[in-house]
DNA sequence: TCCTAATTAGGAACTAATCCTATTTACAAC
DNA sequence: GTTGTAAATAGGATTAGTTCCTAATTAGGA
């Protein structure tokens, strides 16, 4: 529970002014799954976000968890991080470098900063333990993409 | 195919260095897999690699090309990128903010810098397209864990 | 209170990745 | 070159995470 009374309170009015606006259906189990992502900063995976849910709410399905961590992402209340544990994409490019991502296609592109390689990390991290690396993911639209959203 | 000629006789030479010193076996299965993934700069998925890897062994295993790329991983030949896409971990801080994650254990802590938020970003990115977010994903080992290692 | 489109539960289906095991093979020792 | 053996393979089975399907339920406006 890393989030005030306050910040909670204004979420969970974010969530319902949200619903009404798209004339969906503020149910129990949305608010109340809403409610376990919003109080927790452990990022949690999804089966244990299902696991949380029903210790309040045992028949929830993990379908409707998961369609409701998809709307609430959808709607900008929760994100979702992409670069932890777990992943599927393979680079043999060993040269130190980062990523320019196109949320449109998916296609990724290496570079490289000497900026960013040398990044002087704040203490509030230092504190946290040791950085061995600073990868950087930048996100945007690619040439592509931007031309085929212009026709 | 990104990489110059050269580059790729090198990693070849390396691969072959890592068998010879691991007493572990340069099979032609292991030995065109790890060419396929050399010799591309698309941050291909395991089933595109294991498609290409078709092309020329038809009968190469899906465990084979899983096998082969944790064993180029776990000897640093090759990178994983985490997951671009379809991730599965959730976030409900909406304020602009980095991870650190401790390659140990998998914890993540978020921090918040504005020297990343501001980062002006290379010229070479802003050619493949617009940028909208930075995102930094520090990895290093978190205190508990070198507690732990110290024992 | 009623109506209806949205939502749900829960099991089936799908997909990515890994496990299992009998067979094959690289390669070191001879 | 032969041989022996541990390592690696193919390919089917399995597992885990996620999404799909459908009949039943429900939120919320009229």
């Amino acid at each position: 529970m890393a989030v005030s009374k306050d910040e909670a309170q204004q979420r969970l009015k974010s969530f319902l002014d949200i619903c009404r606006r798209l004339g969906l259906k503020a149910t129990p189990q949305r608010l109340h799954i809403f409610r376990v992502v919003a109080e927790t900063d452990e990022h949690p995976e999804a089966d244990v976000i299902i696991a949380k849910v029903r210790e309040v709410m045992p028949t929830v399905s993990a379908d409707t968890v998961y369609r409701t961590l998809a709307f609430l992402e959808d709607n900008g209340l929760i994100q979702k991080l992409s670069r932890l544990h777990g992943c599927a994409r393979y680079d043999a490019n060993l040269r130190k470098h980062h990523h320019f991502v196109c949320v449109k296609c998916g296609a990724a592109w290496d570079f490289y900063c000497e900026k960013l390689d040398t990044f002087a990390v704040p203490d509030e991290v230092t504190n946290l333990g040791t950085v061995e690396s600073l990868h950087a993911e930048l996100h945007g639209i690619c040439k592509a993409c931007q031309a085929a959203l212009g026709e």
